[in-house]
DNA sequence: TATGAATGAGAATTCATTCAT
DNA sequence: GATGAATGAATTCTCATTCAT
């Protein structure tokens, strides 16, 4: 599913520079075909119509990023090693496709508007990997008691488009961290000094 | 500025609906003259163009926004009380004005891409506002201390659109207070229990 | 249904022109335009779409042709007199209209695949026009026993076509009265007859 | 010329359905490719366009029922017997090829406009060879006096569109026997008993 | 000879905007 | 002011034809 030709890829990443700067409509096949160094009926050959390559745009990073967010979690390591992964591994994808990533944000809600199928699938497995990390920390005590993992995990989602418009993610997850973590614990705390550790 | 025709403002009304409901290039004037009651023609008496029309549907209601939540905050009453007030009054006007509301949260990015100066300065008085609010909270020691309240508050301003789409806001904001109160304090104790207080 | 507006009678002219000059996908929209002095966009204030233009050039002059046929058609002259008049009337009317007459004689198959209701009513109407006439001739005896008039009419109907083709129509009708006439009768020689009478 | 390639025959087949089921513009040359189980280019091996290939249909089809007509008009048998073979085998041909038959039609009027002269040249030749029918009947004295024989030849040829779309034929040619036959001598109803003996 | 990916000319249709009434 | 018929620029998508393999 992952591997198509380069001719493929080359349509993807300049439709996507292309969407992120305008919008949907204002984005025409002309402009994306010579972007792409193609023939325009050549776009029609690898997707179906306009709203196909936008949409698969969509669906083939987030099933790139789902493939790497599978690979950063790793439940032999402890939760403070997996959030953290995750979150690093997050932002370095979208550091390397932030024009995916801003199509992405534009289009959390009309996609379930649209009820765009696949997408929305994808959309729920990265939610689903994101609440089995959280599900970890309960596990290990280190999360508020009795704190909702699925509404956790929405909130973690709903703020990876925040991370990269600010630079330096940390800030962010230190006051996440502090936010869902067991009070008198402290783990943002904790959190900082991982991190310098990490370093080192 | 705020003061209008009864005709503008259900052109304002309707339009809004259909644009909340498909995306600008899916609208036509048409349709929205229809919807309004009015002939296609009319609405150019009252706007330059469809361009215009749309950011005026943002424009006008930022401004009364801007306009409640200046009302809403109290620089008398303490930190807790005002950041309540500010969160109930937006969660009340974003409820009357649901489409308004899905319009703002989709153009957020684009905004700043086409450079639209009188949206942009509202933007950043709500933003003034949320952070005058939270510095009260710095000069009463209830925040973490060295907190950039101007990051916060873009926290805030981003957490606006996450409001109503899951029912009460109590939740995703006890976890903020938490998260940006003082290590120790547990600010989010305090406001749950002042939730309680006022309800009485 | 008859009376419309000078445009759009115009663009039924010009369109015919051009249909019947070339087939239906050689002739574009652009052309039907500026043949007729109308902008692109106007067409589609008349007809809903290049599909519904082309059948309004039929069932506007079948309608037409009906109303004709109906006033030629008088039940208290006799057969011969109303089949003549019938069929002078006919002929005239696709002088007059010489490109309706190719278009219609080319769409007789398809219209039927395609099942475009109204035209194949109109048709019908057309087909049940002439039956009444034979009906007629019938009852005068003046025809074979035992002739299937539906089928004469459809005989009749057929050879629409091909008048006007061949200039003038009586060699034809001749050889038709002759092959429906009563044997022995002589129908065609009467019909000959007749017209000299008529042109005196 | 008639004889060609087992592709060859395959690809006009195949195409002739398409071409009878939608009309030219409608069939795409992948449609006729993969019906005819060939890659697109080879059909550009055997035919120089889509056009060449429409018309090539016509002019194949054609050129083998002059061959089938040619054979059954045999001079020395009688105007009857000669009349009823080339109407049984034209029957026939028409019946075996349904799909050109239609086709055919459709284009009786467009082929004297486009003046495609080989298409042109085998219609004569068709109609020659009914008109050499006909004389055969004029001189053994059995039809009108005066008979204009190209222009009952013409007659016959518009109704062999008319064959096969209403089943018997013969109720068809006993009006037109009728019609062209000699007054008195009422050839339909030998006709008549022509078919029956025959039958026997 | 056979193939089918690539191409781009061409056509239908839409719709913001204008302007005569 | 209010209207909606007229306009044509702009855009999506199709498909005959070519040509490298």
């Amino acid at each position: 599913m992952v591997k198509k030709s380069e001719k493929y890829d080359r349509i993807i990443s300049n439709a996507s520079l292309l969407f992120a700067e305008s919008d949907f409509q204002s984005v025409c096949m002309e402009d994306v075909a010579s972007a792409s160094k193609v023939g325009k009926g050549t776009l029609y050959n690898y997707f179906k119509s306009k709203d196909d390559l936008y949409f698969s745009i969509l669906h083939y990073r987030m099933e790139k990023l789902l493939l790497v967010l599978e690979n950063a979690f790793n439940g032999r390591d402890d939760f403070l090693k997996n959030m953290r992964s995750l979150i690093i591994h997050l932002s370095k994808f979208l550091n390397s496709h932030p024009h995916f990533h801003q199509i992405w944000y534009r289009e959390e809600h009309s996609l379930m508007r649209n009820g765009n199928l696949p997408i929305l699938d994808l959309k729920e497995r990265i939610l689903h990997l994101i609440q089995e990390v959280l599900k970890q920390g309960e596990k290990e005590k280190l999360l508020t008691e009795d704190l909702d993992t699925a509404f956790a995990a929405q909130i973690v989602y709903s703020l990876i488009n925040y991370i990269n418009y600010e630079g330096n993610p940390d800030n962010l997850f230190s006051i996440l961290m502090k936010g869902i973590g067991k009070s008198g614990l402290d783990l943002a705390v904790e959190y900082e000094s991982f991190k310098h550790e990490n370093r080192k």
